[in-house]
DNA sequence: CATGAATGAGGATTCATTCAT
DNA sequence: AATGAATGAATCCTCATTCAT
């Protein structure tokens, strides 16, 4: 089992690549090695089976978002602030990478036996660091009391249908589409549908 | 090829428990036929492909909920009404069908070449009705002017993500889970999160 | 898992004389199948895997040894008598089966994993049986005092190594020389090798 | 292709660890290098392929085998003290490698192709040397006549099965085993299974 | 000569689908 | 219509061997 990274990179990139065009299950490993203009056995020297491969993709995302987070908050900002740097960062990062995005999306699932288990681990964890700034907001005020576990989830899911969304867009479009997500959905989250003068739901 | 409804209903059925138990792709026929007390030939009697069964169930699911959406626009309520309508109907649902809601939301993206496209088509439909809905809102003056193309969607993924999280729960909890989920989202989606004092996100 | 034992019987003796042929390693489960008149999926119908075909090759001849030599204790022999009957018996069934021989002498080791330790569980009851056979022996005095856990396996190589030798034979000779085998295994074990008066080995 | 014997030897010997543990077929080529200390591509600087080294081990073993023959024959000894020593020496050697007398036995049939053919040709070869040991006995008066064709593989069946028995046996239990082995046979080879009182097999 | 990453032919096994009964 | 054994295309992965460094 070699190790090079940068060739773990390169397998990576392409299985991106063709899991985006094809989907995760319909993809056969000799198609991964074509896009990546190796041989198939070259594969299995970086990668114990097909799966892996879609448990790191999931897993190098996971890890590029938690430092993200966690550079956010050494930065000091209000939990406010954080909210919208994160969301311009991750509309940001799938205006640049596309294909990752309808990966990330479409394949959440895929994983059986213990890959799943791998991966419906990882989304837990995201979803506990959401839970928890979440918590932070309310406690430092900035957000009015809610039912944490129910709203997480809620939060991650918009983030991920806007993501979504964009992908059937046309590149033309989906640019303009992910710049201005950012800003509709803090709104949305913050303030809601609501008209204040009609009145809100009770 | 044979069309009693009654054992079409038993194969979907059948599906939807093994589907949600192990994954649409980790699913064989045999399985389905053993879960509904046939042979696996017969299936093919009532549905051309696996996948066809897959494409059945999100028609089904479809058709109800439409239909649903249509008697509510009859009854000629609010947009404010339907909207707590349609969650209550949906959540309802779900409480009584746990392994109905894990297929819809897992198996999303699962069809491929036809199947897929008549799946995504589906999707898209759903949207538009959700679309108009808002539409509607805004222009009756219950909803502030928001980008519907970007709301929509991210309505939709909400209501998703909560049958979703709704499901590791066990059975206990997931009652009490579903039951509040309604009053959250609509405060959620009409109020935001934000604190009127300290000031929305602009 | 389908169960028709005449199938079953058809798929193992298509791959017994195909291992014959080639060796258990150098025979694809579609040379089988094409021996057999059938398509490789059925064999996968009726044997977990190729090694459990090479399995059920060893537990068919067991059973069929064991049967043998309970008829035979039944019958009353004495152990002289019993000896004679095993040897006749079995080279008259290689006589009829070749390629028989041929496998269950030559893929004697080349079971791996479980189904290895299941071969080898086989072999050492046959000689569990034969040491047996060889101390009742002794104890009805037949037979001089010696080291069972020693001459045991002695005499199954014997045994072995003679149906094998007759392999090399071309079809005629091979049935002369199979015909000759018992009498001159049973001098050579009861009697040795050596002159009597020239004395033997101390 | 070099050609350093020292470093043939090191694979081979390592080479005798692997297949005895695992099996040749079992066993990767990069095994045989990591228990060697090497790389895999060295081993191909040194044998052709995998099965060159098998047969290299057993060509290894002929020549061992025949020299020893031969300084037998030079030191003038009579037929019978030759296969005592013949004896002696093998289960001497077996006693201080276990693994050769694994791999020796094991795997016999395992060659494939001409490497197969190369094989049972030294297989044969050494069969008729024991042919002709028998003759000489014979003729010399010291072993009664008897069907040189089979007692020989006979000979050679019992030897082997007795190193494969004792190789069952924990390291202990094994020297004395190996030590008693060279008596035993020579009594059973000589004398047969047979009491003399009441009479041997007609 | 040594290295070990790259290669890609090869093969066991699976499973959706068919079709004779 | 129901059955379930038969089918065989499809695919993941292995591993002996090569060859650029």
């Amino acid at each position: 089992m070699a190790s090079d990274p940068a060739k773990q990179d390169l397998i990576r990139d392409a299985a991106i690549r063709v899991f985006a065009r094809k989907g995760y299950h319909a993809t056969r490993a000799e198609e991964i090695a074509e896009e990546a203009g190796i041989a198939v056995g070259t594969i299995y020297n970086y990668f114990e089976s097909k799966a892996q491969i879609l448990l790191s993709i999931f897993e190098w995302e996971f890890e590029e978002e938690v430092g993200f987070y966690e550079s956010l908050a050494k930065r000091g900002m209000s939990v406010q602030e954080r909210f919208r740097e994160i969301l311009r960062a991750h509309f940001a990062r799938l205006a640049e990478s596309r294909d990752l995005a309808v990966v990330l999306v479409r394949e959440r699932y895929n994983g059986s036996g213990e890959i799943g288990e791998a991966m419906a681990k990882m989304q837990r964890k995201m979803l506990d660091r959401i839970e928890k700034l979440l918590q932070d907001g309310i406690h430092e005020g900035w957000l009015r009391a809610c039912n944490v576990r129910m709203v997480a989830p809620a939060l991650f899911a918009v983030v991920q249908s806007i993501s979504e969304t964009a992908m059937i867009y046309p590149e033309s479009q989906q640019k303009a589409f992910l710049a201005k997500a950012p800003e509709e959905l803090a709104a949305l989250l913050w303030s809601g549908l609501g008209q204040a003068e009609k009145g809100a739901v009770t």
